[in-house]
This record gives structure tokens, sequence and C-alpha cells, in this order.
DNA sequence: GCAATTTTGTACCGTTCGGTAAAAAATGCA
DNA sequence: TGCATTTTTTACCGAACGGTACAAAATTGC
């Protein structure tokens, strides 16, 4: 019971999202959230909590969509295929014109230093599963002997996600789509086939 | 003529460099500044212009810093050896205890998104300017047959610097100096020797 | 239709932000 | 000693920040 409210909140949440992941947490202010969420302060607050619950809730929102694709591109025949079309996708998404460019993961752990501690745990948390779900996908190709000899799936995977970081800091910095194709050619270059 | 300033410009400014690369841009206020740098605010106006001109002067004598050290840790007898002594001491200077974990101007081109468009320009200026040093030693490795087969220097390039900027964000997010090494080896291991 | 309850709109809170006006203090030169 | 010049100190500016008090509006259960 009550008055109901009149926004949906998934609908604003994505919008605070893209806000966030285009301007970062710091420089991101409630006039700019409650503009594109088309709410007001109050309602924000009565929903969300608060800024960093917002911020929160919304890289949930992210992790959550990423660790999907994530799964998705690694389903791929050999561990070469799975970190290839892993690494061509990440081109894709990271330059994605309909969305700001870079990992909003990323971008945020660099904007929110200091200050809110928490978050950066909780970033440095995605960028830990991120990982794993990459050693895992190596594991099994091991056990495939689908590896080079001298590869080890733990390192390698830290490996992978360097680059995905790399790739992420690339886009942001203005890369295009193209750009960061090459860069992951090179890269596989040196993986024998 | 007229009375002496108090301080030394470029002490004030090393102090300034820190905490700009500690915080970020936007997080760093003239207060934290006027305070690190032992100064009060009509002083930092009257010696660097404002804000943006004194980030603009600290990321300049941290980016000459930086590419004088590129160039050294490049100067090794094979194309294989600069690439390797590049990452490797890029992993000990990105953890040096003694400055804080992570790349100025990574953190500085992601932690002042919009509003200063111009130095944005910059950050990209530097990141083109470390590119080219990479790939002119890459060129030159190519001409001495000291390149695998497939590998183009400007490609090669900028696959390495796309790994610097990764390893810059591991340690920004609390990656420790060996851990940032086994990256290094992991790559490496792709390079025929 | 009348409470109870929740959300909405408005208007405001104290704090901090980047930046500056104005006068006092310290120098070189006459 | 005075004058011109530059830096220092102190105090302040308007704007924007994150966050909230309060009352009007809209709903459900009775």
């Amino acid at each position: 019971m009550g008055r109901p409210r009149a926004f949906c909140a998934e609908t604003a949440l994505d919008r605070a999202l893209e806000v966030f992941w285009r301007k970062g947490y710091e420089a991101t202010s409630l006039s700019d959230l409650t503009e594109a969420m088309g709410i007001n302060r109050p309602s924000l607050y009565g929903t969300f909590g608060n800024k960093e619950g917002l911020f929160r809730q919304a890289l949930e929102r992210y992790v959550r969509r990423k660790e999907a694709h994530l799964r998705a591109a690694l389903d791929a025949p050999t561990g070469r295929a799975a970190v290839e079309r892993l690494l061509l996708e990440a081109a894709a998404a990271l330059t994605d014109p309909d969305h700001p460019a870079g990992c909003m993961a990323v971008q945020g752990a660099l904007t929110c230093n200091e200050g809110s501690e928490c978050l950066r745990q909780e970033l440095e948390r995605y960028r830990l599963d991120q990982e794993s779900i990459v050693r895992e996908r190596l594991e099994q190709a091991a056990a495939a002997g689908d590896l080079p000899s001298h590869a080890d799936p733990a390192a390698l995977a830290r490996l992978v996600t360097t680059l995905l970081h790399g790739l992420s800091v690339q886009a942001a910095a203005g890369a295009q789509r193209a750009e960061l194709e090459e860069i992951v050619h090179a890269a596989l270059a040196f993986w024998p086939p």
C-alpha cells in the first residue's frame, strides 16, 4: 500500500549505470544522476540508499552481464579459440558505440581511489572473479592437452585479464575497435595454433 | 627584485605530483595540494597558474622521467631482451613502495574523464610517445632480424604498451611486484628466445 | 470516505570546492 | 631612506557538492 512509485527502478538503475560508466564514481554528481534517471533526489535515496549504494547496485548489474558474456565467449572448442573469442569480443564490447568506452569496473576502480575503500574491494572482487572464470576454462584446456607446453593456466589467466585491462585503458583513451583487434591478433600470433 | 619566494618550486611540484599520482586529478583538492606542498593557495596560483596547470606541469615532470627510464630499459642486446627488461622494470616501478602504485598517466587519464578534455589529449600524447619509443626499438630489432617472423613492430609495440597499461591497472588494484613478474614471465614464455 | 502509508515535489541544510581581493611583509634599486 | 615590485598571509567569494526535512499527493485497507 501507499503511493506507488512513478518510475521503473530497473530502468532508472540502467540509466545510472550508464552515467557512472561514462563519468566515473567521483565525477558523477547527484544532479547528473537524477537528471539521467528522470527522478528526484528523495526518490533516489528512498529506492537506492545513497550515491555509494546506487553505484554498488549499478556495478553489480554491470558485472553480472559482463560475466555472462565472458562465460559465453569462453565456450569455444580449444583453449586458444576460447581466448581468441574472449579477446575479440572484448575488443568489440569495449568500443561499442552504444555504451561508454572501456570497462566500468576498471574505470571505476581507478576513479574511486581512497575515499570509499569498500568500493575498491568490490571492484577487486570482480576482477578476481573474472580471472577465475578464465582460469577454470584454461585448466579445462590444460587437462585436454590443449595448451602450450610451457603454460600454467593460473599465470596465463592473469596474463589474459591483464591484457583485457590494458585493452580497456586503450579503449577509454579513444582507441577504435580495429586497433584493439590488431593488438589481439598481435598477441595471438605468439600462441601456436 | 621583489620579495623572494620562500619555497623551492621544484620540490613543491614533486609533492604535488605525488598527491595527484596517489589520488587522481579530480579527487585531489586544493587543500590536499597546499598541505602537501607546504605553501598556501595564492602562492600556488602565482607559481603554477591553477589546478589544471599544476597537474599539467606535474605530469610533464613525471612523463620526462618515465620516458628516460623507458629508453634506458630498452637498451638491451636483442628485441626480446629489451622487451623483457622493459616489462620487468615496469613491474618493479609500478609497485615501488616509495611511490603510489600504478602509472600516473594511466590513472590520471581515467580520473579526468570529461571535464578537461585538454588533459586527456595530453595523456593521449604521452601514451603515443611511449608507444613510439617501443616501436622504434622494435623496428631496429626487426632490421637486425631479431624479431619473430610473424611480428610487425608497430603492432607489437601496441601490444607491449597495452600490456604495460594492464600491469598498471593490476598494480593500482593492489597487485604485488612478484605477481606482476609472473605475468611478465607468462607473456615472455610465448616469445621464442 | 476516512485513516494509514508510501512516494512525490520543493526547498533547504552544512560542507567543501576552485579561485581571488586586499593588505602586510620582504626584497633590489635609487 | 623611500619607492617599485613581488610574495606572503588572511579572509573571503559564489557555486556545487551529498544529503535531508517537510508537506502535498496518491494509493490500499477498513
